[in-house]
DNA sequence: TATGAATGAGGTTTCATTCAT
DNA sequence: TATGAATGAAACCTCATTCAT
């Protein structure tokens, strides 16, 4: 076997990182980037201040680490059974499903990766996974337009109205305006799909 | 009378109470309100960093003052040739003309507007504002709903799904993934209606 | 006039400038530069320590004004009153009196200035100022190369042994081991001389 | 017996106070104390930052440590040879050649001794090392004196006069001024001479 | 009333030292 | 005994707020 069984001080280690990256992603969703501060992260994740500096460069590079672990996990959920050469409706079921599935599941990461202006301090890598993520959805909906399936408008309009859809359905729960049933939701994807369908 | 003309120090008063207005929005809208120190509003309105403590207590304060004076506008933009009374389509049609023209003509506004992550600091007052906005809004979901012209789901829910699907696009325009034309913007007011319409 | 007499303000913000200035130097000289914390010099100048950052960029700069304010004052107290033209061992005599007269009315600059390795942090404005204040001595150097009156080695070594035994006495008086009196100042002179005169 | 030939053990514990010596020797003359990191010193000597603490007690321990060793290399440098019953002229000459070989052969060792303020860490023991360092060379200005070679002044000036001349020497090769050869080197011995001979 | 220099609390980051392995 | 990850005190620096002018 190539993965030997790790020492425990490499356990320990790695257990530490995912601390330090819950933790910051907790607090930089709540307060955003500038409102928090890094060793209100220790805290919450159990470590002293100056470890964070081990494990990443500075502040930047550790919410920069917290953005790449988020979309990387929306990146799994999203790929999940899709089949790209089947039935579109179906085929936009599953993305549905897959995202209803993060957001429930990891509504943190979610809240985060909602906040705006991530921009000033993504790096490159970043902004290179941001694409990754997309990818999937954005061949949908290019297949969808091809097959005359969907509206006659820029594929990445009508993916950027369907998220968009979602995403407001989730904030205004967040903000206490709506309670979001699983029924809810399951409508709101037949709704999505007859805003673009053809 | 209250209102008479007023005395051209009251006026200098407003027109600096109004630059540190455009200042404030335009500098939490692209950095946050953590990112934004004071002196540099106040740089940036030409007044000194202490003028900006005569006219608002503190930071919180101004950034509340921020909030409501957006959310004001957005209302009024909001509220323009509207008639409940008339046919449902027609009112979604103004709102969504009004919407449009409001994220045109104020773009820093509809930006600072969609920050994630205002609650932390808003007071009271700046709520009760936020409900006011909503309000007309809510106003077009229940009565669609009542006349049967909108599918059987709670109307805040369409409402956020409609806003939602409008932010989208808003949102994938200033990320540089599309171009949202005139043309778009009316097939997107059609494809929401459809979204919702029974 | 040109100089009109400067404001209260003004004024205040050059005692400021020179107080911080007079601080670092004294802590500087005393403990280096990394044995000295920033709110040290702020406190020793009586001035809060955000004071310091509205006169200098960082603490690398406010070494560097030190460095150059000092250097400044050192080359002025050399370049008064001597005369190229005339007799070399009277140079010599003016030179040495300057720089004694020096030491004796700005021993915290003369013991800053004898600090080694300056070197990591100086910019090129400071590296420059450091060749303005060698250039005179260099110049009597060469010239009393040229006229042999002196012994035929570079003139650079003969002007760095002349430095390094007037700082050799300094230091050991500092250290305890001698007094150096005004006498003994003379003495050491005409020992210098007899070590470089031919 | 005390010193058998020691283990295997001892050995390596020497070896390693050697290199964490060595690197300490360097790090501090190239940054000053407290430039110096203890776990750069412990990486450059290939050793654990804790190792450090198992030799020395702290940091200013270590800085001792390094000072002593120094100072004792350069004793035995310069007794080398010296016999104080001869000429003193030629017991002079021993001085000089025996200092020139120290900073030849251990130049960081003498960049790190004449690194200015020492003096704060410096505990009992290191100070009384520096006094043994100067007894020979005050014992030949003392018998210079008597025997009335030298110049009629405190010999402990004439020496320092002396070293501060080689110093300067060595400071200006260090800073690019000049390149001091053998040749240099000999001339400066007999200017040093003539400098203090009657 | 308006200014912006001054302040010092608090932010980010480093590093001497400890201690579990 | 040797390691180096972990710590938290303390460093440098920023910025919300005050106040003399």
């Amino acid at each position: 076997m190539s993965s030997t069984k790790p020492t425990r001080r490499e356990e320990a280690a790695q257990d530490k990182v995912a601390r330090i990256l819950a933790a910051a992603t907790a607090l930089f969703a709540e307060r955003g980037f500038h409102g928090t501060a890094v060793p209100e992260v220790a805290k919450q994740a159990g470590v002293g201040a100056g470890t964070i500096y081990r494990y990443f460069e500075n502040k930047e590079d550790l919410v920069n680490a917290v953005f790449r672990h988020a979309k990387q996990k929306l990146k799994l959920y999203l790929s999940e059974d899709v089949d790209f050469d089947g039935d579109m409706r179906e085929l936009f079921h599953r993305f549905w499903l897959n995202l209803v599935r993060f957001a429930e599941e990891n509504p943190i990461e979610f809240h985060f990766l909602e906040l705006q202006d991530h921009a000033p301090y993504l790096d490159e890598e970043s902004r290179n996974i941001e694409l990754e993520v997309l990818a999937p959805i954005w061949l949908m909906g290019v297949q969808a337009r091809q097959r005359g399936v969907v509206k006659d408008m820029p594929a990445e309009a009508l993916m950027a109205m369907v998220w968009g859809a979602f995403v407001g359905l989730m904030k205004a729960q967040v903000l206490g305006y709506i309670t979001v049933s699983k029924e809810v939701l399951g409508q709101a994807e037949e709704n999505c799909w007859q805003m673009i369908a053809r």
